[in-house]
DNA sequence: GCCCAGGTATAAA
DNA sequence: TTTATACATGGG
């Protein structure tokens, strides 16, 4: 990706594959907003982070030099190349033409690891707009204010507390697991850090060992957080799309385009 | 009021 | 090993 450092922030120029809306609603991530005006905001790793569009330009305001290459440019995936990515998806399981001729400009963002464990802990049999709105109170109050804006608590300031402790955010049953989950990620039992390399498998077992965390969740956990490509995500709607739209769609073709594969067609599946 | 949401733990067959 | 049900909460 092509860009340039100026006094607005970062520009990605000629910047066609990079789809804002769609990348921010396709239900990967839970904290980018839409203002009035078109823009998204959300926080990232603490920092509070701005993207709008001005023709074929992406401006991630105020964002330096350093910024952009220690941090934009691995949570935005600014190196890999999505229309190259999506020609390999469509090689490898022509089922697939559909949902990438209607759809451009997903990206898959490398979050947190630990922010995407527990906010798909939270997303269990539960709404988009709830979810966020778990999210959203679960940084309100445990977070860090930085600047009327919250962080995301770390799984050690969360470990310190006890289920009931987390009754403000309403999260209902998923409360244990979070703090569970806390725990573990706490005092190391679960080494998310080893996850980005170690056999997707044995991530896998280990994810799942955690009270409340799933196939899914850890398949979430490891696409989302951990930027696993070869992660497949299944829920209500893929089971649904894979028994009919997409039947034939086989995830162990897919290798690394899997995850985008995935992100295809749950946004298309919704939105039809 | 009713249905159901980017599922999982638990019990029962 | 597979199948049924409860789960907390609130958006639509």
């Amino acid at each position: 990706m092509e860009y340039r450092i100026t006094d607005r922030g970062a520009e990605l120029t000629a910047c066609d594959a990079f789809d804002l809306k769609n990348t921010f609603e396709c239900g990967q991530c839970f904290r980018w907003d839409e203002a009035p005006d078109g823009s998204y905001s959300a926080v990232v790793r603490g920092r509070r982070v701005r993207l709008f569009r001005d023709g074929d330009i992406v401006v991630i305001e105020g964002a330096g030099e350093k910024d952009f290459d220690r941090l934009w440019k691995e949570y935005f995936d600014l190196d890999t190349d999505y229309e190259q990515l999506r020609c390999e998806m469509t090689e490898l399981c022509p089922e697939l033409s559909a949902a990438a001729s209607r759809l451009n400009g997903i990206r898959i963002l490398s979050q947190e690891p630990w922010e995407a464990l527990c906010s798909f802990i939270i997303s269990q049999n539960n709404n988009i707009p709830r979810i966020k709105g778990i999210v959203s109170r679960l940084c309100e109050s445990f977070g860090e204010d930085i600047g009327g804006v919250y962080s995301f608590p770390p799984a050690q300031v969360l470990a310190e507390y006890e289920p009931e402790q987390l009754a403000p955010l309403r999260a209902g049953f998923r409360a244990r697991y979070i703090i569970d989950a806390a725990r573990k990620v706490s005092s190391g039992e679960t080494d998310l850090e080893k996850m980005k390399t170690a056999p997707i498998e044995e991530c896998r077992r280990e994810l799942m060992k955690i009270t409340g965390v799933g196939a899914k969740v850890a398949e979430c956990t490891l696409l989302y957080g951990l930027h696993r490509m070869e992660a497949f995500p299944v829920d209500v709607w893929m089971k649904k799309a894979l028994a009919s739209d997409f039947a034939g769609v086989d995830p162990a073709r897919l290798g690394r385009t899997a995850g985008i594969a995935q992100q295809y067609i749950f946004h298309y599946t919704r939105n039809t």
